[in-house]
DNA sequence: AGCGGAACCTGTCGGC
DNA sequence: TGCCGACAGGTTCCGC
């Protein structure tokens, strides 16, 4: 589900109220979340700690807690953290829950099961951060710093986007409205982008993130924010989700391919 | 290097 | 109403 702005999104709404509250218990409803650790492992680590702060790699969530303790969350496509009272009943899809020490709770939810929650001592170490590429969002995503990256790859532009090690955060929503507001298939090779459009990717790559961010995510299916609000990103797409609808700009019908198993939409007319 | 395919799990939607 | 396949914002592993 979630790619970068909505882990953002999440990460400034879990800093809100998360910050200074300390853990007093915790239920796992189901292990797939946080395998290979059993929920006795889990608990005893977790119970008392305190959340001191919230950081975001790609889109990954960093919990830390009472260094050197640190929770790495992974939402993957279906999960989300749910702050409410411990009054509220909770939904079969919440997984772990986490109360806390003012009357409220933290809830883990994921109907698929993909997400992961892990306890690192390091966030330097393997198998997570040290394999995460460029963050968009920081001064080191540059034309000097992609250029070479691409410039080695032979992939599809969609491909070589999506991969995690290449630039973090990414998804399969935003990269198809970058390619689209650039002018770039995402059939294109990546080594065969020009100087220009690899200019117009950082640009537009920030721009689509900024303003995604800007209106809290996007809301297609079920992401929803902390408090169960939708994000608005959704009314700004372009060609996501748009098979057959017109081009804004040239009126052809966008199409959809799949590329590595997924979906991608594009213009064929407007993006060469 | 990079692709396709399957796997992890559950739910929804459209067609017949 | 019911069944069946396709599809879903992600990642990883395996084989070619």
């Amino acid at each position: 589900m979630p790619e970068l702005p909505e882990v953002e999104t999440v990460k400034r709404e879990l800093e809100q109220v998360l910050i200074g509250r300390r853990i007093k218990a915790i239920d796992v409803q189901r292990l797939d979340p946080i395998k290979p650790l059993t929920a006795e492992l889990f608990c005893e680590q977790l119970e008392g700690q305190t959340f001191r702060q919230i950081l975001r790699r790609g889109k990954y969530l960093l919990f830390g807690l009472n260094p050197p303790l640190w929770m790495i969350g992974h939402l993957r496509m279906t999960g989300k953290f749910v702050i409410s009272s411990q009054k509220t009943t909770l939904g079969k899809h919440a997984r772990v829950i986490f109360r806390l020490d003012q009357g409220e709770q933290l809830s883990f939810e994921d109907v698929r099961c993909f997400g992961t929650l892990k306890l690192v001592e390091s966030l330097t170490g393997p198998p997570l951060m040290s394999q995460l590429g460029l963050e968009p969002l920081s001064a080191e995503f540059t034309a000097s710093s992609l250029k070479p990256l691409l410039k080695t790859s032979k992939r599809p532009i969609k491909n070589f986007l999506l991969d995690q090690t290449q630039i973090a955060g990414l998804g399969n929503i935003y990269v198809s409205e970058i390619l689209f507001r650039i002018g770039v298939s995402p059939l294109r090779p990546a080594q065969k982008l020009k100087s220009k459009e690899i200019a117009a990717l950082i640009a537009a790559t920030r721009l689509v993130l900024e303003s995604a961010i800007a209106n809290n995510g996007t809301s297609i299916s079920d992401f929803r924010r902390v408090d169960d609000k939708t994000g608005e990103f959704q009314n700004f797409l372009k060609v996501y989700g748009k098979e057959n609808s017109p081009c804004e700009n040239c009126q052809s019908p966008i199409l959809r391919i799949v590329q590595q198993q997924r979906s991608t939409f594009y213009c064929t007319h407007c993006q060469i």
